[in-house]
DNA sequence: AATTTTTATTAGATTCATCTAAATACTATA
DNA sequence: TATAGTATTTAGATGAATCTAATAAAAATT
């Protein structure tokens, strides 16, 4: 059983190490977790010897198998509690992280499974990334721009190019956010505006430059 | 700002000394807590530090103004967690308190908020235990068997007496849980037995054995 | 290649929450 | 009221997570 703190460490470097990619050096980690590099250090042995991560001195750290599905585990939880943060209690986008970060170390499967049932098993979290499974598998979905799909195409919006506050304003005028059904109907060749179907409701004409930013991820 | 575990003490504090109205020893409080009497003795001084136990070596604690105002907080994330636990994600009435209890220690105020508006502000808990208001003020409701009510009445069931599976179970039969609403509608001399609608929709009867487990509060 | 700079680790303290064992205060009983 | 028994507290240790200061290793620079 690993306390909240060994959970946090993990979990920042399978983020800093991109998923296991690259090994991570301890002052990345030590700014990642506010602390002091001498703190990473003691704790980098902790967990090494709780084999949950990959260690040799002076020569950075990375999970091990074992801490990598760790990692996934919270991140899955972490994603999920945000889920039901923004699509049952209206939290704004701002406000997620400080909660979120305390419920995803609540321990009870129990819990997981009823709460991912409640929201319908949700395959993004509000901010379009992706939520590992059971198995800490991550369904790396492919996301493309909407410029980049053929006609007759339909996605979820799984995320957005840059994020200039007029941009997100204008999308939630027109009814897109995150987990948005978008069915693309139409492209016009002479200027590259797309027609699309916003959960299978209303139909839009959206221009090139906002296609090329709003990602879709087929499913 | 408080550790879990303080918080927890002053839970137990609060449970054991009945909400502040006698003092509660060494004993029962690590008993309580299952830990050594000495982790105790060690844990009240250091509350008592922060103002939030009022104590005298040899003579017992008991949670100050500040403590109990803090422990109501603490029942209450605990109270509003478990009505979500059970009214949105289905949890059974045994399966409750490991979850809620580490729910209850999650620090946001605007979540709380949220939450208790999302469960449409409720009164009492699955337990029937009242849920204290954001001042830590107990709407202490009066709590009655439905034997000791006149007809006409109409209340919440917050309650009931013994737990016998059978008895659940019949409960469950016929559509009464905590937070239904029931109008005692007639009552027969001869046996006790009482006829009462539940949620205005049917009425039935029920033996004054069970009327007499079933515990409502006028509203 | 030698030296400086950066990065990482060890050493030694501190705080929290716990423990066991020993000492002390209170309570009840003979 | 002296004593036996129980309840409570102190003393001294331990492990987790942290810190600062000092040391050591690696990398970069001259």
């Amino acid at each position: 059983m690993l306390s909240f703190v060994e959970e946090n460490y993990l979990k920042a470097i399978y983020h800093l190490s991109e998923g296991g990619k690259r090994s991570v050096n301890t002052n990345a980690l030590a700014e990642e977790m506010k602390t002091a590099p001498a703190s990473v250090s003691d704790m980098i042995k902790r967990l090494s010897e709780k084999k949950m991560v990959d260690y040799q001195k002076y020569r950075g750290v990375n999970v091990s198998e074992k801490g990598k599905f760790k990692a996934l585990h919270v991140i899955r939880q972490h994603r999920i509690w945000k889920v039901f943060l923004v699509e049952k209690l209206n939290f704004q986008w701002d406000q997620l992280d400080e909660v979120a970060e305390q419920l995803e170390h609540i321990k009870s499967p129990l819990l997981l499974q009823r709460l991912d049932e409640f929201l319908g098993f949700p395959k993004f979290d509000p901010h379009g990334d992706p939520i590992p499974d059971e198995n800490g598998q991550l369904i790396e979905k492919r996301k493309d721009p909407i410029t980049q799909l053929p006609v007759g195409t339909s996605g979820i919006v799984v995320g957005v190019n840059g994020s200039s506050a007029s941009f997100l304003k204008y999308l939630d005028k027109v009814g897109i956010s995150i987990g948005t059904r978008l069915q693309i109907v139409d492209r016009m060749e002479f200027d590259g505006s797309v027609d699309v179907t916003i959960d299978g409701k209303k139909t839009i004409t959206i221009s090139m430059a906002v296609a090329e930013n709003i990602l879709l991820s087929e499913a």
